[in-house]
RNA sequence: GGGUGGUUAGCUCAGUUGGUUGAGAGCGUCUGGUUUACACCCAGAAGGUCACAGGUUCGACUCCUGUACCACCCACCA
């Protein structure tokens, strides 16, 4: 006999290693049936699981178990990333609190440091691993892959090449103003960036003397005043009438501290004359804005930009008066410089928009640096066999837009082109040890510096050599002079997201085969057998904070290199918040939920439905312990459902084991509940499956739910009670467990055990159930939901009424159509609704002294409460009920003697407004008779 | 500055092609229950002018426009 209350602690553990051992996970990719696959986003390398992941293996188990049970071949292809800055900054932390070392990377070295990292991630991963499991996500494990395999490197290193040899080059070494961040000592992209608001204080300064322009001094305004120290001109709008008679002109300007730097005044129409002065500094070394500013004005001058701030924001030496300072120390002296040569105007207060690093949460300082990049704008591929060339970004906004990618929910579309309209060339070399190294080379023998740089054309000086060899580390050797033991390696690594672009399809790479460096990626691609059959993926699972981090990423890079698109659907799902719809934060774990405790409380299933259930993709929503009780509860009372028809099964001496899957026994042998509940089945059975089709999966476990607690439990259970025949109820127990083993998988494993006929397997590898049409008979059902508003209305007259529960009492039931089923059924009223007679009429019953009625669509409920009734309650509640139907048929006789309405309504609105108008009348004239005799 | 989403019962949220029983669920509240599957339960009840204002329509929670508040994303006003 199975315990009172489900132990989700006692069960699921063994069921996933039973499902692992069944090798119900695996894929093969051999096979003829059509493949189903998802890429499972690939946790951190470093952390804990958490509920942004709980959300994402619960959606993508839902999908791929319902996919493996409708017969497709099924891939869920688990592993990690190696999340390059996130994990080097941990261990780096980690290295300073526990070893007490401060600059970890200058005591241990390069490839020190990186073995140390690897050994702190090996261990992580084990540990994502399990976790993973107790979700109970059935991922295929025999192919997890992580994003520093071998296999996954060498596609980097093939991808990196490609790109680099393209024509026109798609990846290019530049000398450009970049991200920088100050605290980590490296670069980052545009989307690593936060914008917030910061209180700021403009400063207004003379900037040229009223001497020099001859009339008005010419004043300008800005937050970061050290930065003028760079300037190599200024900036006013074009049909700016102050300045018109400046533009052009070039004057020295000497700041305090004793640097003199040369300006020329140019016309551009981004200047908006309407903030601050109207005229700008441009400081083209220390602002992207400015540097494409001076761009397009720097050949009507030829002073060189200067950079004035380090890498580790300090001022740089051979700034005059200010070297060696940093950039508040220097902010604060020049403008107290300024202000002591009487040039600083006003200083006020405002916000600002600030540059935050996404990962060290510290400030972003623009500094120029030759870095990597991928050029987004060169029109340099075919797409599709296509007659014109297109840019990487034409390609993005091509495949959504045919909807070869489709993204769910679909306003994520318009987000995802607007960020692509502003998306620039993508910097993706980072000056970290953790990650993959650029795969180029230079050769120490024959390495010359390369003419014209922008920056060596600025007199920068820059060493900046072209690399004599890119691509994949096996075969390096210099083209030039073909030298093998002279090359050395650039010391960047890649932008995580390079590699993680690569996903879809690089985790299909068989790695045996990517050991040969003689194939090409082409015959790589063509002799893997998993990316033949798997790519593209079937569905994209992620939360939306990384559309542009990474689905983008990956369309990009997956288009690029394989021709191809990674996934057929994007999913997006929401972000899980705190009760009081705050974001949970790591840093204070109070607010956070963690998985891991919430598991051994209530089960793996109940959080996967409570974060399931109510949620909407693309919508944020809120997850608490009640949320998750909730479903723990609902968890149980199937288990108890489950657990009494068992009973009734040993009370009939049958053996679950003993009743055939099939069931043939022809409906009219069947009784009315039977029927009923089939019936319904049926319709839940279609209900299901087209709306996990269609991914409504919130909509799809509320009808589940419903059905089980309310249709299946309260209704049909209840009145079941001491029916003999168990093999419907059985019938339909199956086939529950089988809708709702995707939600809640553990549970209805372990209950199919025990309900499953003879030689059956594991539910995960069982096929989904089909419609049979032939049980669909709207008529039981019909009868069956009458029967139990009888009994709902019966206990609610009692209700009303104050008829204490002990109470029996005779109830007259008047049907419209005479029908033996109602008394078929009589023991259960008495049971269920407390009666001791039950009457079943064809004629509405004369009235009697302290009869209380119900009516209700088909039938209507008589109590005599002879002496327990109060006549005045009776009168009120009858005169309240008839003011609200007369109200209610006011408005379905003004809409049916509306002309407009009458025609143009469609024939069946009209039919129904008319039904619902008798029905109506004839319910008004029994309660004005019932009033009536008790006048 | 541009964009997106939200505003439905005390709380958390569903509501997919505008009319199929006069607006739904869970939690909470109230009332009554040791009905031998389940108190992680059963029965019943109260509670909403679907943010506001217009418009389209015979008919709008549902479509359109505008307003307010909240949240988020993007952004070259230094």
């Amino acid at each position: 006999m199975l315990p009172k209350a489900y132990d989700p602690k006692g069960t699921e553990d063994r069921i996933y290693v039973l499902w692992e051992e069944s090798g119900a996970f695996m894929a093969d990719a051999q096979s003829k049936k059509e493949p189903f696959v998802i890429s499972m986003p690939p946790p951190n390398a470093t952390g804990q699981l958490h509920l942004g992941h709980a959300v994402m293996l619960a959606l993508e188990d839902i999908f791929i178990r319902f996919a493996r049970m409708q017969g497709k071949e099924a891939l869920w292809l688990p592993g990690t990333d190696h999340a390059a800055i996130a994990t080097e900054s941990v261990v780096i932390k980690k290295i300073q609190k526990e070893e007490k070392i401060k600059d970890p990377r200058a005591h241990y070295g390069r490839e020190k440091l990186v073995q140390k990292i690897a050994e702190f991630v090996e261990q992580s991963r084990a540990t994502i691993r399990s976790q993973v499991r107790k979700m109970g996500a059935s991922c295929d494990w025999s192919r997890e892959r992580y994003t520093l395999d071998a296999s996954l490197n060498r596609c980097v290193n093939e991808v990196f090449k490609k790109m680099y040899e393209e024509d026109p080059k798609l990846i290019y070494r530049g000398f450009r103003v970049v991200n920088w961040d100050t605290a980590l000592q490296t670069t980052i992209s545009d989307d690593e960036i936060e914008h917030e608001e910061h209180e700021a204080v403009l400063y207004t300064f003379e900037y040229l003397s009223s001497r020099q322009t001859g009339g008005e001094p010419l004043y300008v305004a800005t937050s970061r005043p050290e930065t003028k120290l760079g300037d190599v001109a200024i900036a006013v709008h074009p049909s700016d009438e102050r300045y018109q008679h400046l533009v052009g002109k070039k004057f020295p300007v000497r700041w305090p501290g004793g640097r003199t730097i040369s300006i020329t005044v140019i016309a551009d129409s981004v200047v908006d004359p309407s903030f601050g002065t109207g005229a700008v500094g441009v400081t083209p070394f220390h602002s992207k804005i400015d540097e494409a500013l001076w761009n397009r004005h720097k050949s009507i001058d030829s002073t060189e930009p200067i950079q004035v701030i380090t890498e580790n924001g300090k001022i740089f030496h051979t700034i005059e008066g200010y070297g060696g300072m940093t950039v508040p120390e220097c902010r604060e002296a020049f403008v107290e410089g300024l202000r002591k040569e009487g040039r600083l105007l006003k200083e006020e207060k405002y916000m600002q928009p600030l540059s935050i690093s996404y990962r060290s949460k510290k400030p972003v300082e623009e500094l120029p640096k030759l870095q990597w990049f991928i050029d987004v704008n060169k029109e340099a591929i075919v797409w599709r066999g296509g007659k014109k060339k297109m840019s990487l970004k034409q390609i993005m906004q091509e495949v959504i837009r045919s909807h070869d990618i489709s993204i769910i929910p679909g306003r994520f579309e318009k987000t995802y082109f607007q960020w692509i309209d502003h998306l620039q060339d993508w910097c993706i070399s980072r000056q970290i040890w953790w990650g993959h190294r650029v795969p180029a080379w230079y050769c120490k023998k024959c390495n010359k510096i390369f003419q014209a740089t922008d920056a060596t054309a600025r007199g920068v000086s820059l060493k900046h050599p072209v690399p004599d060899y890119v691509g994949i580390p096996e075969l390096k050797k210099c083209q030039n002079c073909g030298e093998k033991n002279d090359l050395e390696q650039d010391s960047d690594t890649l932008d995580t997201w390079f590699s993680s672009g690569l996903w879809t399809w690089s985790t299909l790479i068989d790695p045996a085969l990517a050991e040969d460096t003689s194939l090409s990626l082409q015959d790589l691609l063509k002799k893997s057998p998993d990316f033949q059959k798997f790519l593209p993926t079937s569905v994209m699972e992620t939360g939306y904070d990384i559309l542009f981090f990474w689905v983008a990423r990956m369309i990009l890079m997956t288009t690029y290199a394989t021709g191809q698109i990674p996934f057929k659907h994007v999913y997006l799902h929401g972000l899980v918040r705190t009760r009081d719809g705050k974001k949970m934060s790591k840093s204070d774990p109070s607010t956070c939920i963690d998985p891991l405790e919430i598991i051994p409380k209530y089960g793996a299933d109940a959080l996967r439905l409570s974060m399931i259930v109510g949620q909407s993709p693309g919508n944020d929503f809120r997850l608490y312990e009640e949320k998750i009780a909730g479903y723990r509860n609902f968890i149980n009372k199937l288990w108890n459902a489950s657990r009494f028809v068992l009973m009734q099964c040993e009370k009939a001496e049958i053996s679950p084991k003993a009743i055939p899957a099939e069931f043939s026994t022809p409906n009219s042998q069947l009784s009315t509940p039977d029927r009923a509940l089939l019936s319904s089945l049926q319709r839940l059975v279609e209900n299901v499956t087209e709306g996990l089709k269609a991914y409504r999966l919130s909509e799809v476990g509320e009808q589940l739910y419903s059905f089980v607690w309310d249709f299946f439990c309260n209704g049909y259970l209840e009145l079941s009670k001491g029916e003999v025949d168990v093999s419907v109820r059985l019938k339909a127990l199956r086939t529950i467990v089988h809708l709702l083993h995707p939600y809640c998988p553990f549970v209805t494993e372990e209950l199919w055990s025990q309900i499953a006929p003879e030689g059956a397997g594991l539910l995960i590898k069982e096929p989904w159930p089909v419609v049979e049409e032939d049980r669909i008979d709207l008529v039981p059902e019909k009868k069956f939901e009458l029967l139990i508003n009888v009994i709902s209305a019966i206990q609610s007259l009692r209700m009303e009424y104050g008829v204490p529960s002990k109470t029996k009492i005779p109830a007259i039931v008047h049907v419209a159509e005479s029908d033996s089923f109602l008394l078929a059924y009589s023991q259960h009223f008495l049971r269920l609704a407390n009666i001791d007679h039950l009457e079943v009429v064809p004629k509405a019953p004369a009235h009697k002294h302290g009869m209380v009625s119900m009516f209700l669509k088909g039938a209507d409920v008589h109590l005599s409460l002879e002496g327990v009734v109060d006549l005045a309650k009776v009168k009120q509640n009858l005169e309240v009920e008839r003011a609200q139907l007369e109200k209610f048929l006011s408005g379905v006789r003004a809409k049916l003697s509306n002309e407009q309405f009458m025609e143009r309504a469609k024939p069946e609105v009209v039919e129904t407004e008319k039904q619902k108008l008798a029905d109506g009348e004839a319910k008004l004239a029994k309660i004005e008779e019932r009033l009536r005799a008790l006048a």
